[in-house]
DNA sequence: CTGACGTACAACCATGTGGTTGTACGTTAC
DNA sequence: GTAACGTACAACCACATGGTTGTACGTCAG
């Protein structure tokens, strides 16, 4: 499975990308099937120019992709990001996890626990 | 499990909280071990009320939580909307998957086992 | 060729954010 | 009680963001 190592400011951009929820959902959207951007635009109460900008921030994220497919911009999702976002908070879950392995140990070990 | 399920406003809340380095350090940290918020902005090269506001953001997103002992204010992370967002990018797996599987059947070809 | 469509991009505005400094207040130590 | 510590919060600044409108350009249909 690829998944792609992403740099701090990459994560920052991935992250802030997924802070909208019309950005959430168009790539809900293209995820089920690629669709160009005035076909996204007409989904929503904004201006063109507005949804164009979204489908950059989420482009500057590498959360999708555009293809030109004759006058039209079709944006495809990239699914290796959105998978290295999930490996990201998997990794928090991981800390957790470890830290109450650790704190059983030592419970177990020398009966520490004086307060409840 | 607990999963507690998140309105939009707060998925918002929550990536853009995750949306910056210092903040994700902060988390880091407080899932390894709790720390007051003095401790914390001794790690970081900015003012003390810099951090204060960096805790307040995660606090907002229920990311940590404050708990008060003695003068010092303690921050604990919070499990659960963490969980809750990986959560949320499995189902953008999900979605993802449903429609590899969807292509593979109308293609006929519904073979098991062969990688991507 | 012309007109309509899909896109790109600039200018502009209101608001939010990340940082600063300064001030105030409760709590602990002496 | 007083001093020091940990915290809270307001005011301020620079900059990014999310929205608008307007203009320009390439591409396809007629």
């Amino acid at each position: 499975m690829v998944v792609r190592q992403l740099d701090p400011d990459e994560v920052d951009r991935v992250f802030a990308a997924l802070a909208d929820a019309t950005r959430r959902d168009i790539v809900t959207r293209v995820l089920r099937r690629e669709a160009s951007v005035t076909a996204l635009a007409r989904s929503y109460e904004m201006s063109f120019a507005a949804v164009q900008k979204h489908v950059a921030v989420l482009e500057r994220a590498h959360l999708v992709t555009k293809q030109r497919q004759g006058r039209e911009q079709v944006v495809h999702p990239d699914v290796v990001t959105i998978r290295a976002a999930g490996r990201l908070l998997d990794r928090y879950e991981e800390i957790w996890r470890g830290r109450i392995d650790r704190m059983a140990e030592i419970l177990g070990d020398t009966r520490e626990g004086d307060d409840s």
